[in-house]
DNA sequence: TCACATTTAATTGTTCGCAATTGAATGTGC
DNA sequence: GCACATTCAATTGCGAACAATTAAATGTGA
């Protein structure tokens, strides 16, 4: 017999979850992103990997990871896929031969006026202010933080 | 040479992206789900599911795909994970051969009462209102449903 | 110096996520 | 009734994501 939905089962509702918001999100902008990406011949984690050598060039495998919150088991074959696409160079650092530095060739530095193009068509997907935005994006980022930190314990 | 920062990629950089703090957001919670769900045996997708199945039951794949924005080539293998872990049955309809129905064993019902734990230490880890998760849960929604209309044209 | 711990990438294995294709069942237009 | 399109799940192949392990380089303490 079907049960009756009862105040207990309330925060076990898929509608109530914030993180099944979050996650949910997170595909519709990955499926967004799709095609703009796809004619610059990146995935959406390759990306985020060009966006932080675009600010800094020529820094370990420890400090993009750092910065994307993903470990060697995710970059080290992502770094190698953009290493044969001709978008950066992998070499072990002289000074610390435990670390592998990631510098972007021509072509990676290049690729970075064909992106330009991609924040302006997703700011007219959102369908929002700017603004808006990114009051959103501090709430969003703070909340990570803080489970962040919770799972450093 | 290092080029000058310049105001032309302050869209560019990582910390002014909201996808980039959804994306980051999904992977923190995650990361806070993981030892939760390793004591009910579940995966996050899997845990998703069976979200949906508690609330109901006896339904096609179909049904669960478009309530968690997922597709057969995604749900087909992990029920079947979810099947030998005597959760789930599959069947195929009466009605319609083409569908399969997904119903919880007593087993996958059964979970349900161990996870009404989940959603409590969630929330703990948010340290956060319940109001201010609900409205930046609202917020999220909206912006994904917004993206989600933009795919569909 | 030498044993030992730490740091860093790489590797292996499992699970998602999705595009593209396949194949069977169903619905439709004539 | 029959060709045709549509629907649905399954499959295949590729790219993440991460846990766990390995291996090499480096740092540290006695």
């Amino acid at each position: 017999m079907p049960r009756k939905s009862s105040a207990a089962d309330q925060p076990l509702r898929l509608d109530n979850q914030i993180c099944f918001a979050v996650y949910s999100a997170a595909h519709a902008f990955n499926r967004v992103y799709k095609p703009l990406l796809d004619r610059l011949g990146l995935t959406y984690p390759q990306y985020l990997v060009m966006l932080v050598l675009w600010e800094r060039d020529d820094v370990p495998v420890k400090d993009i990871g750092e910065k994307l919150f993903l470990d060697s088991g995710t970059l080290t074959p992502l770094l190698k896929r953009l290493e044969a696409a001709h978008l950066v160079k992998r070499t072990r650092s002289r000074e610390d031969e435990r670390q592998v530095l990631i510098a972007l060739t021509a072509q990676g530095h290049a690729l970075k006026d064909k992106a330009r193009a991609v924040p302006q068509s997703i700011l007219a997907a959102s369908d929002c202010s700017v603004s808006e935005l990114v009051t959103m994006k501090d709430e969003i980022v703070a909340l990570r933080d803080r489970l962040n930190a919770v799972i450093g314990e």
